[in-house]
Order: structure tokens, then sequence, then C-alpha cells
DNA sequence: GACTCTCCCAATGTAC
DNA sequence: GTACATTGGGAGAGTC
């Protein structure tokens, strides 16, 4: 837990202006402060619209009789699969670069 | 709506072709099913980039020295403003209703 | 609990005197009121200990070794019904079988 | 992300008798598994039970001519009144605590 | 009786 | 490596 302020580069560029606000600086500049709040904002707007799409996709999985209990519990067992593909290749690499040879030749 | 088996439309759109696929006529299409589930992983591709955005976003706060932790709840606390607004709103309507006052009248 | 507010009574007990406040007349008795809601907060509160006596019998069967999540499915299988258990798998199963994934594989 | 579970009491407690039966041992005590299933549920009955007294508690209010809807609103309004005060101090003492202002100096 | 919503727990990923 | 925060999943309660 170390944290809490330690304020970066305070004192080394004590040579010319920023080229960007310094916050640690003491100088906050609430533009700047906004630009990146708003940032994160929209983007997490755009997060919560692909997540109402999925569940309208569900919801509509489901108007025609698909169990999204079990949708879910499928699509998450794919989930599952292709990250184990992908450990399985990244082993097969592993040891086919350890026996210098290269899959991608 | 039913669940379980109520099979909507067998028997009582005996004229034509069912326009959709009928999973709870037991005949699970796989076009069908595998389209529901990629329109799904699709969407949640896209989320996880939208994720990686905010993070992106983060860092680079960060990186010009603001305290992410801050910035995090400064956010969440506009967001859940923004909530309380509505619910106080949602509140006092109930309570006027309530009271047999209609505040759009 | 269908309707919205039918305020039931207005007006058409004319006849006698009510034994108990009437909400409904327009004259709400604040300390009557109030023993509803702290009859409710009691009662909230208890239920509330029950949970966290719940919860600390999973700690500490925990603490011994076991696995609480299986301890819980345990017990929700037991509350659920077994024909039930079975149909999930038989669906689970139909819907891989549909798409040409073995779970079993 | 190591571990599984780390299964704790294996090998340090050699010296005697383990005073509480050891799942991770291998060793499930039928009678002991089913003492924690049974507390459990024993719990989860008086929890129903309580469930079961607020509903009532409502019920009555509402053949007194409250709007339960409301009723429960004023309450969970008070409950989070209560949660808000709190959050609110921890919010001031972030903000504080960022600015380098210690609000216990 | 089913559907929705909320809460709680477990798991993952990240930051320090 | 430890702890923290976020996310997803599951169970329970309430509403219609």
């Amino acid at each position: 837990m170390g944290k809490k302020k330690e304020t970066p580069g305070i004192g080394h560029n004590s040579a010319g202006l920023p080229a960007i606000p310094e916050p640690d600086a003491g100088i906050i500049v609430k533009a700047d402060l906004l630009s990146v709040i708003e940032r994160v904002e929209h983007l997490e707007e755009e997060k919560k619209g692909i997540a109402e799409d999925i569940k309208e996709v569900y919801a509509e999985a489901k108007a025609r009789g698909y169990d999204t209990k079990v949708l879910r519990k499928l699509i998450s067992e794919r989930k599952r699969d292709a990250a184990e593909r992908e450990e399985q290749n990244a082993i097969l690499n592993l040891y086919a670069t350890a026996i210098g040879m290269d899959l991608f030749a």
C-alpha cells in the first residue's frame, strides 16, 4: 500500500515548460481533468450500450425458446476451451523453440 | 410468455412454415444456435476492447500525475449523483401519487 | 397487490368509527406509521443476523477445509428437484450436440 | 494465482490427533458434513420464517390502508441514508488524503 | 407461476 | 507477492 502520492516528476523538469499539464505540481487544470473524466465516462457509456445489446440478444433467444442459462454456460465453456487451446499452442511453441524449430518459418 | 415447454406456435401456425426456428419444438438448428452464440461472443469482444480503452485512459492520466484512485472515485460519484437524481424524482412521484397528487396535472 | 393506488375505503365507511387509524382517510398517525416501519426494520435486523450466522457457518467450514462452493451447491441441490437437474443436463447436451461440441471430449 | 486450495493442516499437526475432522486429509466424516449442512438448512429455515413475518407486517399495514409500495420505499430510504453517511466520510477522507491533508492530525 | 431485479459470493486481473 | 477493484455468476425476494 505504498502509494499515496509520490508525485513523479516534481523537480526534474524544472528547466522548461511542461508540454502537458502537471497535476502534481499543484496546478490542476480544470479543463484537462474534465477531459479525462469525460473520456472515461464516454467509454463507459459505450460499454454499457454493448452490455445492453448482449442482454437483448439473450432476450431474443429466450423469446425464441432457448434456455438462456444453458446458453451462457455454453458460451463460457467455449471461452474456456479457447483459452486452453491458446495455452496449448503456447506450450507447443515453447517446445518447438527449445528444439530450434520455428513453427512459422 | 410461457416457459418450459409450451412450445409457442406449434399447432397454431399450422398454415405455413415457421419464420423462425423453434427450439421448443425440439428441433435445434445448428446454424441458428451458432448465430446466437457468435453474436454474443462478438459483442463481448467489443466490450472487452472498450474496457481496455478505459484502462489506457487511466494509464495515461496516471502517467501525467493524476491519482487514479481518486479519479475513479470522482467518476463513480458523478455516476451516482445522476442516478440519485433520477431516484429522487421517482420517489417524489411515488409519494405524490400516494397522496393523490398528480405532479403532471 | 395489483393496483397502483386504489385507496380502499375512502368515504364509504361512514357508518362507524374505526378502531384503528385510517391512513386512507388522510389522517396519518405518525406514531402508528413509525410503529410499522420499526417493526419491519427490527425484523430485517434479525434476518440480517441470521444471514450472518449462515456466513459464519460457511466460514468455519471453510477454515476446516471444506470447499464452500461445493457445500452451497450441495445444499441448493438438496432443495432442487432431481428431475430438473436431469433436464438441465439434457438440454445442455442437446445444445452442445447441435453445434457439434462434445462436452465429454 | 497459484493454488487451488491450499489444504491447511496437512503435515503440520503430525504430532497429535486433530481436534476436528479434516476434510482436506481426504477423510470426509459423514456426520460432520451433515452437521454443517443441517446447521445451514436450519438457519435458512429461520430466515425464511422472518421473511414471512415481514410479509405479514406489510399485509397488516396494507389492510389498514397503507400503501405498501411507499412503505417499502421509505424503509429502504432510511437504510440508504445511513449507508450514505458512511460513504461520504470515506470519500471525504480519500480526497483529503489525496491533497495531503490529514483529517485526523 | 414466471420474470425481473438485487445482492452476495467467487474469480480474475491489476496495481504497488 | 499481496491486496484491491472490478466483473461475472448464482441464489433469493418481489412484482405482476
